[in-house]
DNA sequence: CGGCTTTGACCTGCGC
DNA sequence: GCGCAGGTCAAAGCCG
């Protein structure tokens, strides 16, 4: 019963744990793209302009971590070899295409698995402590 | 009343 | 070419 999340870097870690095959295969976090604006309509996708994306671990309770931004879920599915599904949330705010991803680790319920999707173009409305250092690290990572 | 969650359908990429 | 898995959208309903 801890209140704090601890955070949990898979990708800095050496250590792989086969997260039961699941599909998120490598978190590619070192992938830098210059290129942030995005009008390309899907109807002609000549580039895949994949954001940055990278996940971390953290053990808490709830699915629902507030990071001090707005998100609201657009949908929910199950995936393979987790026997809990798999949420999708994307940032309210207008002109931030950031989404996000939260998944449970199959086996291990007390370990979420949050993916992060894009950078943010805007600072926090409602800081937390608790994920305010981790917002820090955010930060760092998508500007690869 | 507004914002958000929920759930099913639909689309796309990939493997066989 | 078909089926599977993952990802997204949209309509309806709920809650504050």
């Amino acid at each position: 019963m801890e209140d704090r999340c601890q955070v949990l870097f898979p990708c800095s870690s050496s250590a792989h744990h086969g997260l039961s095959a699941a599909q998120t295969t490598t978190s590619t976090l070192s992938q830098h793209n210059s290129n942030e604006e995005e009008e390309e309509k899907h109807k002609s996708r000549k580039k895949k302009e994949r954001e940055p994306r990278f996940a971390f671990q953290t053990r808490s309770q709830v699915d629902i971590l507030d990071d001090g931004y707005r998100w609201r879920k657009y949908g929910q599915k199950a995936v393979k070899n987790n026997p809990f599904p798999r949420s999708y949330y994307k940032c309210t705010q207008e002109g931030c295409r950031v989404k996000k991803q939260v998944q449970r680790l199959s086996g291990d319920e007390g370990v979420v698995v949050t993916t992060y999707q894009g950078v943010h173009t805007h600072p926090v409305d409602k800081p937390s402590d608790n994920f305010h250092h981790i917002l820090t690290q955010m930060h760092i990572f998508p500007s690869f």
